[in-house]
DNA sequence: AAGTCGGGGCA
DNA sequence: TGCCCAGACTT
């Protein structure tokens, strides 16, 4: 690759970023360890996930699964509900899957190289180079959100970042870009300088030590850069949920793959075109489950709540139906609902939407 | 190459 | 509201 002679030389530009990192980094508890085990652990937690949303939850994960063999031993659900909140959840389920990976077939030790590392189930590019770099000190650049944004800003790069095949533009010049001697400081340095300093929304260009070699700055396309393709708008889909009471016992199920939420646990579904069900319509449901409907009990609100998704707005309503009796065996297996109780029902992992219905409710 | 997968924070 | 976040996987 070539450059222009106005491009900011690049040993300056990994110096001026190794400068400028000690001077402003956080103090961020994955940065005080090499064990690969805690910076797969970080690294899969901050996919598509800012520091600070994501710190709480790293802590929870080192503290509850200080090993990789404490994760790998843990049950599924377990792992689910610690991970509940934090979203993508087929991150929480392939990091199981990889934990137990590691301890069966790598004798509990990490792959020690960015092709082995990439071998693992939800280690893409990324999080291989990160997890190489900062335990291993190899010599791979990290691409994240961070990394599009500073090297499309100071080196004018005009490529669409949310196309696939602008990647390796972007890779190429990392890849030129990051010195043998102090490769995960510079992995660091960028991204923390990304966050930090040179943001989506405002920069703050008035004190960036790359403003004089910045092509966005010195061309005043500083808002123009990154160039991102828009999303396409997410659709609506409208969920009727029963939520099927008998005594203390609530009904509720294990989702399952091929749509959101995979693995969490909600109410028994019945998805419709449209936001508004026939009165008839619940009691049928019911009926076919084989429920008999309670006649003790005083009528519940049917409560409306709306949750949205990077590609999907669900407009969900949540029916209470009171049973005078337990729902029959033969629409337990048909549905894979089961009664819970209270205390069950806090350590099942659920979506927020349920969480949420769930703690304004009285059970 | 495009689509899918969460949830929260911010202006 | 719209945009973004220490991306990865499937189709």
């Amino acid at each position: 690759m070539t450059f222009s002679s106005t491009a900011p030389d690049q040993v300056w530009f990994a110096g001026a970023l190794l400068n400028w990192y000690p001077r402003h980094r956080r103090d961020l508890p994955w940065r005080h360890t090499r064990d690969p085990y805690a910076i797969w652990l970080s690294e899969v937690i901050l996919q598509q996930t800012r520091v600070k949303q994501g710190l709480p939850y790293y802590l929870d994960f080192i503290t509850s699964y200080p090993t990789v063999h404490d994760l790998a031993a843990a049950p599924q659900d377990e792992v689910l509900r610690h991970w509940q909140g934090l979203g993508y959840y087929s991150r929480a389920r392939n990091m199981h899957h990889t934990a137990q990976q590691v301890v069966q077939e790598y004798g509990g030790q990490f792959p020690g190289s960015y092709a082995e590392l990439l071998k693992l189930r939800g280690v893409g590019q990324y999080t291989a180079a990160a997890i190489a770099s900062f335990a291993y000190d190899e010599q791979v650049a990290v691409l994240d959100g961070n990394v599009y944004r500073v090297l499309a800003r100071v080196f004018g790069l005009t490529q669409d970042i949310a196309a696939p095949a602008s990647r390796k533009v972007f890779q190429q010049l990392a890849d030129t870009l990051i010195p043998a001697e102090h490769p995960a400081e510079f992995n660091q340095a960028i991204m923390e300088f990304g966050a930090i300093q040179c943001t989506p929304l405002k920069p703050d260009c008035l004190f960036c030590p790359l403003q004089s070699q910045c092509y966005a700055f010195q061309h005043g396309m500083v808002q123009e850069l990154p160039v991102k393709s828009k999303a396409k708008a997410a659709r609506t889909r409208y969920f009727h949920y029963l939520v099927l009471r008998h005594e203390n016992t609530l009904y509720l199920r294990k989702r399952g793959p091929k749509d959101i939420w995979e693995g969490l646990y909600d109410f028994a579904l019945h998805e419709d075109d449209t936001a508004e069900l026939p009165a008839t319509a619940l009691v049928e449901a019911v009926g076919k489950l084989g429920g008999k409907l309670a006649t003790n009990r005083a009528e519940e609100p049917v409560r409306s709540l709306r949750h949205v998704l990077s590609h999907q707005k669900v407009e969900a309503k949540f029916h209470p139906v009171w049973l005078a009796e337990p729902l029959p065996s033969a629409a337990l297996s048909s549905t894979g609902l089961q009664p819970y109780q209270a205390a069950e029902i806090e350590e099942l992992p659920k979506p927020m939407l349920i969480a949420n219905y769930i703690s304004n409710i009285s059970i």
